[in-house]
RNA sequence: GGCGAGGUAGCUCAGUUGGUAGAGCAGCGGACUGAAAAUCCGCGUGUCGUCGGUUCGAUCCCGACCCUUGCCA
């Protein structure tokens, strides 16, 4: 174990709905021993398929895919647990590890792993009800002004409440020091798409889920789990087909909405990349998934693999 | 056809007792080291339906016309 070689993977990074796990996909199912690891936060469910847009199970059976399905959607999750299970998947790689998806705190913490103090349950519990009772202020005021002024967003209570789990950990103002930990261990080739061509893949994926069975799908989930967890249950398509099925709203306010999140996400993804990472764009206009391959290798080859930490 | 209501930002609407206008949503930009599909921050010029009149000045008042909508025929 301490022998190993360290571990580098083939990156392809990417905003939702740009066509990048279908095109990692081909990439890979070309070369002998390939395994992809998926860094979306979603595709960690087990049965929510239609709405995160899962590889199909005939991807999933033709490749070793690791990074899904890997807990139900009443338990929680996070980017630690994500990683644990990623060092694992890729120590078990016997031939190119290809690594792909929008979730830019997972690629960070591939690359450049974490270095702040683990959560831990009990002070995470004490951080929630102080704010269920006080709210942000509540929070700040048990923060040193030191640790406050280091952040970006003071105003951000998930950030503000992370911040003191790390204070009651033992973390002090230089686990805020440092500025920028980009993902700079490599360069990597980003797909995106113009504006108004993810804007319409975008529409058609949300009315293709819904006319896919994603109501079906989440009628099923609910019935063998009442109540999911607060990651789960915030998935998109999945809380817009939940206030469907009560009633809270209409379909096509639903399709609409779903739309309408998944756009601003790709905004967010692409902002992430853009200026958290060492992205090679590549704009997918009217170019063949052929030939759109054939770019991305051409990065992979130029860079070579990504470090992981 | 008659009477009424309305035509203002991509959408839903507010407003200006006459000094060229603002919210929500959408959109755009940004932050982000363990809940990240989360969370947080910033960005509002648009022939104020059209044409004419009154006025120093009209999106606002007056007139005509066009369109939408409700009720009555």
């Amino acid at each position: 174990m301490n022998a190993a070689p360290p571990l580098k993977a083939f990156l392809l990074g990417g905003a939702t709905a740009t066509g990048k796990t279908e095109l990692c996909h081909r990439l890979a199912r070309n070369q002998p021993g390939a395994s992809i690891l998926s860094a979306d936060s979603m595709l960690v469910y087990r049965g929510m398929d239609i709405g995160t847009a899962k590889p199909s199970p005939r991807q999933l059976a033709e490749i070793p895919y690791g990074g899904i399905n890997l807990v139900d959607p009443d338990q929680p999750f996070s980017a630690g647990l994500w990683l644990q299970h990623a060092k694992t998947f890729a120590s078990q790689a016997r031939g190119p590890l290809f690594v792909t998806g929008g979730t830019g705190l997972y690629l960070r913490a591939l690359t450049e792993g974490f270095n702040r103090p683990v959560p831990d349950e009990a002070v995470r519990a004490r951080v929630r009800s102080l704010w269920n009772e006080g709210g942000i202020d509540a929070i700040r005021s048990h923060l040193p002004q030191s640790v406050v002024s280091l952040l970006d967003d003071p105003g951000n209570p998930r950030r503000l409440m992370r911040a003191l789990e790390v204070v009651l950990s033992g973390g002090d103002e230089r686990a805020f020091l440092g500025g920028r930990v980009a993902v700079r261990r490599g360069r990597f080739p980003v797909l995106s798409r113009p504006r108004e061509v993810l804007h319409r893949r975008i529409r058609l994926r949300a009315e293709g889920m819904f006319s896919g069975g994603l109501l079906e799908e989440v009628r099923a989930l609910r019935r063998r789990y009442p109540v999911w967890s607060e990651t789960a249950g915030s998935a998109i398509g999945y809380a817009e087909a939940v206030a469907f099925l009560e009633g809270r709203l209409g379909l096509s306010e639903a399709v609409d909405r779903v739309a309408a999140r998944t756009r601003q996400l790709a905004r967010r993804q692409e902002t992430w990349l853009r200026h958290q990472a060492d992205a090679v764009w590549l704009e997918w206009g009217d170019e063949s998934p052929e030939e759109m391959a054939q770019r991305v290798q051409e990065v992979w080859e130029q860079d070579g693999p990504v470090a992981l930490a």
